[in-house]
DNA sequence: GACTGGCACTCTGACGGCCAGAGTGCCAGC
DNA sequence: GCTGGCACTCTGGCCGTCAGAGTGCCAGTC
C-alpha cells in the first residue's frame, strides 16, 4: 500500500529511512483512528503496529508530523488525529485500491442483474453502495449532455395537449406536455414528427438545439405555432438543469455518526438534499476519468467540510455519461469506499454497456 | 376550539363544567408542551392561560388527568407531559382545522402553479410541505391501481427491442423494455397497438389484467411469443408494487428535533428509507376521504412508535387518488400541521384537476 | 546523529457531593 | 369544590477531586 521506493545512493538512504517511517507513522495513526474514532497515542501506535522504535522516538515523529499539518492534537493530553491534509496524503499513497473479494463481487453482480429499467438500476446502485460502505450514496442517472437522442415520439393526448417523448440511449425517457391553442393535426404531427426525427434522431443532446432551430421556418405559416411550441418545449427539455437526476440512498447511515461525528448532522443533511449542491460535488468530478476523493475542507460546499467524498465517473460503452460515490465523515474507511466505489461503478458501466 | 356543549339538566351543569375545565387544562398542557417541549407544571399553566382557578386547583385536575392516562410526569417532580392518549384527545377536540391566512395560501398556490409535469409537481408539494411545517414529508405519487390508461404506445428501438409505454390519466408515464428473440414485425406491432389500444385507453388500471389475457389467441401462432411477451410485461407494470411511488423530504427536519426527542433519529430515518413502510403508512389511511392524524403508538411501523402521522388524501377529479403527508415527534404543532396538510392536499386536488 | 528511558506536566472525563429551583401531594380551612 | 400553605422529592448545574493517558523535554547510550 505504501509508495515503493527506489534505490537511492546510500547517503541518502537513511534520510529515506527516516522519511519512511513518518509515512508509516502517520499511516497507522489514520487507519488507527479511522478503526477506534479515538486520537491515537504513541504507545498505542507501537503496540498495535510493528513499527521497531519505541514510543519516544515516534512521539518524535509525531511532532514533526504535526509540524508538517498532517496530524494535529485537540488537547494537550490526548492522542493526535490526521488533519485534512494528513487523509489526503493517506489517500494518495495508496496506489492501487485493494480488489474486492469474489464473494462481494459475486453480490453485486447478482443485486444489479436483476434490474429491470434504468431507474431499477440507479435505485438498486445507490442501495448497494449505502450497504456496502455503510455511508451515504449518491448516484447521478446518466446525463443528457453526454447522451444521444435515440428517438423522438410526439404523442396527440387529446385534441389540444401533446406529449414530447424524447427516448435517450442511456435508457432514459423525457416527456413534456404541450399545451396547443388549435387543434393538433395529425397530418402536420407525422410529418413534424418525421423531420424532427431525421434530425435529431442518433445525434448528442448537446447538438440538438442547433439541429432545430431552423426547422419552424420550413413549415406553413398557419402550422407554425405548434412546431414552435414543440420546439420550444424540446430546447427546454435539453438544456433545462432539471435533466440532471440525482439519487440518494443511506442517509441513516449519517446518524451512526453522530456520536463521534465533530458536527452536528444537520447541515450535512441539509446539503443533501439539494441537487444542486449533489449535481456539483458529483459534476465537479466528471469530468475526471477516474476514482476521486474529496477530504474535508477540499470540498467548497457549505455544509460539507468536514465529509469526504469518494466517486467514480462510470460508462456507457466506454463513453463516461455520470458519477457515482459516497459520503462520509472525513474519518471514514478510504480504503474499502474507495474499492467499492470503483467495483459498483465497474459493474454499472457493464450493466449499461451490454443492456 | 373546543368541543361545544349542549345545554343540560341543571345537576349536570356543575360536573360538566368541571369536565369542560379538564379538558382545557389538558388543551393547555398540550400546547404549552407542543411549544416549549418542557415538562409543564400548575403554576406556568395559571399565569399562561386563563383557567379562572388557582394552581392548586389545577394541580387536582392534573393528577385526574394523568390517573385517566392523558398526561404523565417523567418525574417526580417536574411538570406532566401529554402521553398519546393525551394527544389524541387534544386532536380530537379540534373540531375544525385552523385555515390558513391569505399570505400562505398564495404562496402555496405560486409555489405550485410553476410546476411543468407531474414529476415536478410532486417534487414541489414535498418541498412545501417541508418548508411549511418544518418536518419531513412525504407525498404519494397518484396511485397507478386508482388511474385510467390513458394511451399506450409501442416504440421499436430497433430490431429486437422494443419500448412499451403506459400514459397514465394522472400524468405518469410508465415505460418498459421488452427484448424479442425475432425481429420486431412493423405492422404486426402497429395491429398489436391497435387491438391492446382499444382494449385498455380510458379503462382503469385494475381492469387490465382481465382485458389484456385472451389479446393473445387472436394473433397468428407464429406471432404469439412477441404478443406474449408485450402482454407479460403490461401485467408486471400493472401490477408491480413498484408502480407505488413515494417522494420523500425535509429530513434534515428530524436532526432539529435531536435534542429534546426522546430517541435516536436512525431508526425513523431507516424507515423513512423504506418505500415499503411509507406507502404502508399513507395506504393505510388511503381509504379513508380526510384528514387523518396517528399518534404515538397508534403507527405499527417499528421506529416510527414516537412519530406522530398527519395525512389526507388527494384527489383528481374528486376521485381519491393518492395521499400526502408529514412526519415528526409526537409532540408537534398538530394544528399547524394539519392545517397546513389539508391546504397542501386541496392545491394539489385542484392542480391534478384543472390540468 | 538517531534512538531511548525517565520524569514532570497537563488535560480530560468520570465520580460524588452539594444546593437551588421547580413542582408535586396532601391537608386543613373556607 | 376551591384555596393557601407546607413538607417532600427529584433534577440539573456547579464545583473539587482524582486517576489515566499522553505529551515534551532532557540526559544518556549506541
Amino acid at each position: 500500500m505504501l509508495r515503493q521506493i527506489a534505490s537511492k545512493p546510500v547517503e541518502y538512504v537513511e534520510a529515506q529511512m527516516l522519511e519512511e517511517r513518518r509515512l508509516a507513522v502517520l499511516q497507522a495513526i489514520v487507519s488507527d483512528y479511522v478503526a477506534t474514532h479515538e486520537a491515537v497515542g504513541s504507545k498505542a501506535l507501537v503496540d498495535r503496529h510493528q513499527l521497531g522504535v519505541s514510543p519516544a522516538t515516534i512521539r518524535n515523529d509525531m511532532a514533526a508530523l504535526e509540524e508538517e499539518g498532517y496530524i494535529t492534537a485537540p488537547h494537550t493530553s490526548a492522542g493526535r488525529i490526521p488533519t485534512d491534509l494528513g487523509y489526503r496524503m493517506f489517500v494518495d499513497q495508496i496506489s492501487q485500491v485493494k480488489p474486492l473479494s469474489a464473494a462481494e463481487r459475486k453480490g453485486i453482480d447478482r443485486f444489479l442483474s436483476d434490474a429491470v429499467d434504468l431507474d431499477d438500476i440507479m435505485t438498486r446502485t445507490v442501495r448497494l453502495l449505502a450497504q456496502l460502505t455503510k455511508q451515504v450514496a449518491v448516484v447521478q442517472y446518466p446525463s443528457l449532455s453526454r447522451s444521444q437522442v435515440r428517438r423522438i415520439e410526439l404523442i396527440p393526448l387529446n385534441e389540444h395537449r401533446l406529449m414530447i417523448m424524447l427516448i435517450v440511449d442511456s435508457g432514459r425517457v423525457e416527456q413534456r406536455i404541450v399545451e396547443c391553442s388549435v387543434p393538433i393535426d395529425e397530418v402536420l404531427l407525422a410529418d413534424l414528427r418525421a423531420r424532427l426525427s431525421v434530425a435529431i434522431s442518433d445525434q448528442p443532446f448537446s447538438s440538438v438545439p442547433q439541429r432545430i432551430e431552423d426547422l419552424e421556418q420550413s413549415f406553413n405559416t398557419e402550422n407554425r405555432p405548434l412546431v414552435r411550441a414543440v420546439i420550444v418545449e424540446i430546447l427546454e427539455t435539453v438544456t433545462a438543469k432539471l435533466d440532471e437526476r440525482v439519487v440518494l440512498g443511506g442517509a441513516s447511515n449519517l446518524a451512526r455518526y453522530n456520536e463521534d461525528f465533530p458536527m452536528t448532522i444537520q447541515p450535512v443533511l441539509e446539503a443533501l438534499e439539494e441537487q444542486v449542491v449533489l449535481l456539483r460535488l458529483l459534476g465537479e468530478v466528471g469530468a475526471e476519468t477516474k476514482l476521486s476523493v474529496r477530504i474535508g475542507h477540499e470540498n467548497q460546499v457549505e455544509g460539507l467540510t468536514s465529509t469526504s467524498i469518494v466517486t467514480s465517473p462510470y460508462a456507457k460503452e466506454s463513453m463516461t455519461v455520470a458519477s457515482l460515490g459516497v459520503i462520509g465523515p472525513t474519518n471514514m474507511d478510504y480504503v474499502n469506499s474507495m474499492s467499492t466505489v470503483q467495483a459498483v461503478a465497474q459493474y454499472v458501466s457493464r450493466f449499461l454497456s451490454d443492456d
